[in-house]
DNA sequence: TTCCAGGTACCCC
DNA sequence: GGGGTACATGGA
């Protein structure tokens, strides 16, 4: 790295499992390393994360260089959630729900990672009707193709993701150079539409009111109730919002007995069931299929 | 070959 | 306003 690294340590941090957090699909961009580490570029900046489990400790060197030592803590400690208790939001959801205590027991390392809301917005637009391995391969594809480069780390080049700017002015058939098929026109049109202010009103999002953040994401190109639900989640903290995808339909179905074609009634149910932390559960049960699911396909195999 | 993946736009009734 | 369907791509 060409920019100095500076290291933040958390020490004592329970509920905490790096494969969960890192690859449950929330995140696109963090990297496992040979270590154990995870790589990643964060606002710009590269970032390297470790978690001793021995320890409870997560350690972070980065080259984010604010104005001073406390505030780089304090924008880490923001990214991943450090003081929120997540000990209790699993106790309170697991309470009386053998459904979410079994969910929890597979995915309860996971922590909400705190993400850019532009970020966020274009990797979910990409993950519409597409798996996870290759909605990574898209967003390294797009970040290559038209984000600065950060730097080099294990031999690998990183660069940071693409500016609403960058991607405004880029045709469709430019865009598609990241094999993002029929999902390049709406990443087109979005990219206009939210450069429209420079994507100002988007980087409000949290602390706008959340029903006319939600109005605007569902204006925009290639935006549904889906997306919109995982901005809201990912990157502006409205943790009552559930995003039902076919991973949640089937868990709502398969494990609460729910119609499967009813996608208000999941809603509702959610609402009722798992109120202001809705979105935690939902993540917790989206994890939870796709292990089982993992481990179904596995015992298929040995017979 | 067919099915599937962190869905949405668009057309038709 | 609901219900069907096309939409690129690549791995299983």
């Amino acid at each position: 790295m060409t920019r100095e690294v500076t290291e933040v340590r958390f020490c004592g941090l329970r509920d905490f499992d790096a494969r969960q957090t890192f690859e449950c699909g929330q995140s696109f961009r963090w990297t496992r390393e040979a270590n154990g580490s995870y790589t990643a570029v964060v606002q710009g900046c590269f970032a390297n994360a470790f978690y001793n489990n021995e320890e409870d400790t997560l350690t972070v060197w980065s080259d984010y260089m604010p104005k001073s030592e406390a505030l780089r803590e304090k924008f880490w400690r923001d990214y991943f959630d450090i003081d929120r208790d997540y000990a209790h939001i699993k106790r309170t959801l697991a309470d009386g729900d053998p459904v979410m205590e079994e969910a929890i027991f597979h995915a309860g390392g996971i922590r909400i990672l705190h993400q850019e809301p532009w970020e966020t917005l274009v990797s979910f637009l990409i993950s519409q009707n597409n798996n996870i391995p290759r909605i990574r391969g898209c967003i390294e594809a797009l970040c290559e193709a038209f984000g600065d480069e950060v730097g080099t780390f294990s031999g690998r080049k990183l660069y940071a993701f693409p500016t609403v700017a960058s991607l405004a002015r880029r045709r469709e058939e430019e865009i598609d150079v990241c094999k993002i098929g029929y999902r390049a026109r709406y990443l087109a049109e979005l990219s206009r539409q939210v450069n429209i202010d420079g994507g100002a009103f988007l980087a409000t999002g949290e602390t706008a009111d959340t029903d006319k953040i939600a109005d605007y994401l569902l204006t925009l190109s290639g935006v549904g109730p889906k997306v919109a639900h995982c901005v809201l989640l990912f990157a502006m903290r409205k943790f009552e919002r559930f995003p039902i995808d076919v991973w949640v339909r089937r868990a709502m179905h398969q494990l609460y007995g729910l119609y499967e074609e009813d996608e208000d009634g999941m809603h509702a149910f959610a609402r009722e069931r798992f109120g202001d932390l809705a979105g935690f559960a939902q993540m917790y049960l989206f994890h939870y299929m796709r292990v089982r699911e993992a481990f179904t396909a596995h015992e298929n195999v040995i017979e």
